[in-house]
DNA sequence: TAGAATACCTACTCATGAGTATGATTGAGG
DNA sequence: CCTCAATCATACTCATGAGTAGGTATTCTA
């Protein structure tokens, strides 16, 4: 049953893993181990880095476990890569906005938007679970710094706000905390509840954001009829 | 060298696993599977749910594997004994609210407060990662029950805030799930970083998610001089 | 077209860790 | 004091999964 490169050019037939690029021996060393990577992505996302085998993965690209060996060193240097691809988006964003000359808070929006798409993309999940004890220590120093970058980045953007007076003063700490917080934990609820996009996630998000809870219409606040309805617990 | 039970009482040496009842065999049954579930979860804490043994959990507790197996059947209800733990005052801050009469902003902030508290306690984290996917179908749907309930919880407060004008409109689900998250994701930096006190952390939320980032004193917004401080992503 | 490099597989090793079989020890009640 | 149940330890079993040894087939290059 294991025939799979008996014929040839299995046709139109596109077996589970989409186009995947171990058709035919070819030289192309770095699509392969792109696949890889995504690969282990989408399984650590869908059963947790501990719950996933290297063989559930070579299976999943209908291979075998020493191939996946072939092309990465280890499953932890396999969960590193993915945090790597998930990474490097929000990075390029940082980038993105160092240039532009628009209000600090806007920057930062424009940051909080790929931010949260990319937790929202299939790296998220690695992204934001990458966790040190699960790491050899090189490596777990070497997320942290990323990490620590990203975090001093949102603080940084979230004081020039509050200087130039786009943002309303705040601890830069404890909300850029709250606000990675929040984008972060869409990579445990995006999984199950896919009715929207991550960009439009991101969006709604940054609208909370900006927003806040308390109503900013000088209209009558909480002077209307309580409208004692429960708070129950259950549905 | 395991001579513990040796010495009839050890005298003031208070070992490790500090006040632990594990002196002199005595019939406090309840209170050693308690001993057992906080250990865990300390356990739990520091290196994760798939890197901490069984053994290690014993060691702790200066005890062997078997008799926690005692007090516990399994790894699973250990981690699902932690969770419950760490649910449980988030429920109570539930039922407290639901009788009083403040406006529902009040209610949920009193509500957020409690969670956050409750995040940054030593169940925090197994609450807050208690996987489905580490879980037993069973296990897993009771899990996903009880957070469902706390997060319908939440919307629904949202929603009556958006009745009695406490609350500006919004759409009570992705706020739900921006607050949720960044209070839930307290359990991923407290650990490092015990600055503040679980309280003090969920004050300083609460203010940021009231007040948002636009800033409410009605004068000159974003006029000031633009400041171009770089947005640098290093530190 | 030979040989070398590349790509891949079968079939292992080996460590770890969950869970248990079995028996010893101790406290409490009669 | 004697028995029984509760409590705990030693020393296993057994499954899983990371990583590898060693060989085979294919493609490229000269």
């Amino acid at each position: 049953m294991n025939s799979r490169r008996a014929s040839p050019p299995p046709a139109g037939k596109s077996p589970a893993a989409s186009a995947s690029p171990w058709r035919a021996r070819r030289r192309d060393r770095e699509v392969k181990r792109e696949a890889v990577i995504r690969a282990a992505a989408r399984a650590f996302n869908r059963k947790g880095y501990h719950n996933t085998s290297l063989d559930d993965i070579a299976a999943a690209l209908e291979v075998s476990k020493p191939t996946v060996y072939y092309y990465v060193t280890n499953k932890e240097h396999l969960l590193f890569q993915c945090f790597l691809a998930g990474v490097e988006p929000i990075r390029a964003a940082f980038r993105e906005v160092q240039d532009q000359q628009a209000p600090a808070r806007e920057r930062l929006n424009a940051v909080l938007r790929h931010y949260g798409e990319a937790v929202a993309s299939e790296f998220g999940w690695c992204m934001v679970r990458a966790e040190d004890q699960d790491l050899s220590p090189a490596m777990s120093r070497h997320i942290k710094t990323l990490k620590s970058e990203i975090d001093q980045g949102i603080r940084r953007l979230i004081r020039d706000g509050v200087q130039d007076g786009s943002i309303e003063p705040c601890d830069p700490k404890m909300t850029a905390f709250a606000l990675a917080g929040a984008l972060n934990w869409i990579a445990h609820w995006y999984r199950e509840d896919q009715s929207l996009t991550g960009a439009e996630i991101a969006a709604a998000f940054v609208t909370i954001f900006e927003g806040g809870l308390r109503p900013r219409s000088a209209s009558q606040v909480a002077t209307r009829a309580p409208l004692r309805r429960r708070a129950r617990i259950s549905r």
